[in-house]
DNA sequence: CATAATTACTCTTGTATAAGAATTCATGTA
DNA sequence: TACATGAATTCTTATACAAGAGTAATTATG
């Protein structure tokens, strides 16, 4: 079984990005350097960095070259962070209150992420929108994977933008798993509504360039005056 | 100004297959005949089918040939009907009532839906899952896109294949809008929960290969057994 | 002489073409 | 039935040229 050139130059890419090798911002090699190097034609070296860059990993411009794409508070927030107003508009939630903590791992925390960790740091946030509507999030991940996270408190707001520049973790998708819920009477502290009131519960798993399960996040939060957007291909 | 030639190519098939020219499972001519009949070469007709490929509108197969995609009940399921149980599996809902009704457009759709038509098709349905969940959607067309679509009942469960069959008119794209809201009198009869009930509330706009808005559809259910999951990339 | 505009050059990615390999499927044959 | 053969298809790789972007040299201009 044999993986086609073109394949090969991606997978040895996608290493040198995931590795911290190739960090965001960096300019690679041309096309006729990377097939040179890795002994395979301009053309050839040229197919694999269309794939990496139909997949959100780098940029290119003609007569410039191709870039590690940075992901900024911005692009993050874009792709990530579907809360949007009703006329699809996006503003950038603001932190109101953050805990951080290191705990043992629930069962279900073992099953789920990469690693099965014995610990797992919680980081539990309330971000609040500019009319006032409240987000609640609890962010689980490895404690070994993100070693000395829980002592950088405070956190960046986007915190996939600090995974990747302070452990070259990449998150490139996310799996949701979407519910409406009542709100409990601790919801309805944190959020300030009535209790009963129907909540939007999304459950997350964050998953990196290597296919890695990194991070595992709940969050509740009202409909009022913002709705979750989705478009589905 | 001058597009592309592989684009010139993209352009022409999908002219043909939404013109129902090229009818879904048709087979394509081969990437040397396609190159010949436009008059470019293998390579660039190569190029445009593998970008139709990555849209999803033909499927592809080393020896075989390429062939319009089928849209299937199954694989509309799939790609548009986005509630699961909560291993992950899917389950086809039945149909439980349904009523269609030719009514007058009211504001909001005719700003939305492609052409302002005045009048538009209703179709009210209510389908059940398994265990008994049940789902209401309430699904808007244009009346004159669809001509005669109301004397049809009853309508096959999954609209968007009826839709290709019929009018040729091919789903590619749904954007949706998601809502936590408390089930009102109604909700709480047709769905059979106590009223309040917190229910997630889909508010979807239908795209087609033409990127028209086709069908608006407004979708309410609990999520107790089920949950709506995404993938965000 | 100083400075701005132009030109030429080199590097990059984008587009187009072609040839051979791999896969599938039908058909003929033992 | 089993197997070989051949024709048709897409897949992989390679190569040539076009076009965009930046830089340095050159020229024009005050």
């Amino acid at each position: 079984m044999e993986r086609p050139l073109y394949r090969v130059v991606i997978d040895t890419i996608v290493e040198r990005i995931a590795s911290g090798a190739l960090p965001p911002g960096a300019m690679l090699p041309s096309e006729t350097q990377l097939g040179a190097e890795l002994g395979v034609s301009q053309g050839t070296a040229r197919k694999a960095l269309g794939e990496l860059e139909r997949r959100g990993l780098v940029q290119r411009a003609q007569g410039r070259g191709t870039f590690v794409t940075v992901r900024t508070p911005e692009s993050s927030l874009f792709n990530f962070f579907r809360l949007r107003n009703v006329d699809g508009s996006q503003e950038t939630p603001n932190l109101e209150h953050e805990t951080v903590r290191r705990r043992k791992a629930t069962a279900r925390e073992r099953d789920v992420l990469y690693g099965a960790p014995h610990d797992v740091i919680e980081i539990d946030r309330l971000r609040s929108l500019n009319d006032g509507e409240l987000v609640h999030e609890i962010s689980v991940i490895s404690a070994s994977m993100f070693a000395g996270l829980d002592e950088r408190a405070p956190l960046p707001n986007t915190l996939y933008v600090f995974y990747q520049q302070a452990y070259s973790i990449i998150i490139v998708r996310a799996d949701e798993q979407l519910r409406a819920q009542p709100a409990c009477s601790a919801d309805a502290e944190r959020l300030n509504v009535p209790e009963g009131t129907a909540l939007l519960c999304v459950e997350r798993l964050a998953i990196d360039v290597l296919d890695r399960i990194v991070e595992r996040r709940v969050s509740r939060f009202p409909t009022r005056s913002h709705a979750y957007i989705i478009s589905l291909t």
